[in-house]
DNA sequence: AATTTCATGTAATTCGTTACATGATTCC
DNA sequence: GGAATCATGTAACGAATTACATGAAATT
């Protein structure tokens, strides 16, 4: 059944929702429009991709054209290899969107979370938001705390590396502050307000 | 010779040069001293620990009485077992701060390296902030063209979260910038000007 | 015609964690 | 005397990369 990233998989099956599309795409969408991700490896992808099929939450379209997979076949060339989500795969994919635990709250976890907000109900949305906040709120916590235990015996750059990490968390809080604002006074962020 | 993570590698050394300590101690002081690594395992630390000793940049002191070592052998029992940075491993060391490579702008090499500017000569400081500093440029300068080609696709959620990892890319150019000039001015940020 | 970009995959390797196993020391 | 924390380690596993291998399509 080979490797199954956790978000890279959450990732494939939210971008195929979109569309269908063949895995050298996929991985260009990751990068990109999805911004957030590092750089899956094909070495990662591909396997992941066989995996998803595997399970019956993708399909492999090999051309649409019946002359391709003819082709193809003749020839021993490979063709582009369409995913398409099947009613399964879909199904999996509301379920790990309304599920939120642990992990939810990691920095990964959470990007990959935000990015497929446009697809998720409020209530989750606020789940998924004030599990972050607390959890960045925790960490500040053990900073600051640490910090004031070793202040005296620290040089100035560890210093200022400290004091800069503490201020993107703290950015980062201020940041789902708004947002948590945002979603309870309704002013809901999806391109319609109504239709 | 077992596993060898280049930062926790680096790190390690680089705490011992300060004063000799054993495993448990090694890794509290990476997690917050340092305040930047990830939390590294035991099952890192230890085998890493094995294998600088194994390339002669560390000893083992077990005890520093010699009855400790006595009893531990009698008994069979574990006594604590203190690292000391030896002649090789300072001289490793100092080769590790000199040298620059295209790892050392990358997140977290880049906190490691920071973490130790203390013991670092100005014009490598200069080199590791610049070089960070332009890696970060480069990026943005993707972040930005990527944007531009897919904007309209995007909902207002994705967008909003490359707004925000494009403002935070931003913060730490600033930041860099301000560190800069600072090395520039002479603003040494050593604890002492003189002696 | 040659080069770049598209496209798919596998094997070996790297880096690191989790779960397990063991025992000493300190605090209450 | 029991719990928490200190302290050291190993084996099995996990997640992802790199290097390799192959070949089609588009561009110059």
């Amino acid at each position: 059944m080979s490797r199954r990233s956790g978000i890279l998989e959450f990732a494939v099956l939210g971008l195929l929702r979109e569309s269908p599309m063949h895995g050298y795409e996929l991985r260009k969408r990751l990068n990109t429009s999805l911004g957030v991700f590092r750089a899956f490896s094909y070495g990662t992808l591909y396997p992941c991709l066989k995996s998803l099929v595997a399970n019956g939450w993708l399909v492999e379209e090999t051309g649409s054209a019946p002359e391709d997979a003819r082709a193809a076949s003749m020839a021993g060339r490979r063709a582009k290899i369409v995913y398409r989500l099947t009613a399964e795969g879909k199904e999996h994919f509301e379920e790990l969107l309304s599920h939120t635990g642990p992990d939810t709250w990691e920095d990964e976890h959470f990007a990959a979370r935000f990015a497929f907000f446009g697809q998720t109900s409020r209530d989750v949305r606020m789940r998924v938001l004030e599990g972050r906040r607390s959890r960045l709120e925790e960490r500040l916590e053990k900073m600051r705390a640490s910090l004031a235990r070793t202040r005296e015996r620290l040089d100035d750059y560890t210093l200022e590396l400290q004091r800069h990490g503490m201020e993107s968390v703290e950015r980062e809080v201020r940041w789902l502050n708004e947002l948590i604002e945002s979603e309870r006074a309704g002013r809901d962020k999806r391109t319609g307000p109504d239709q």
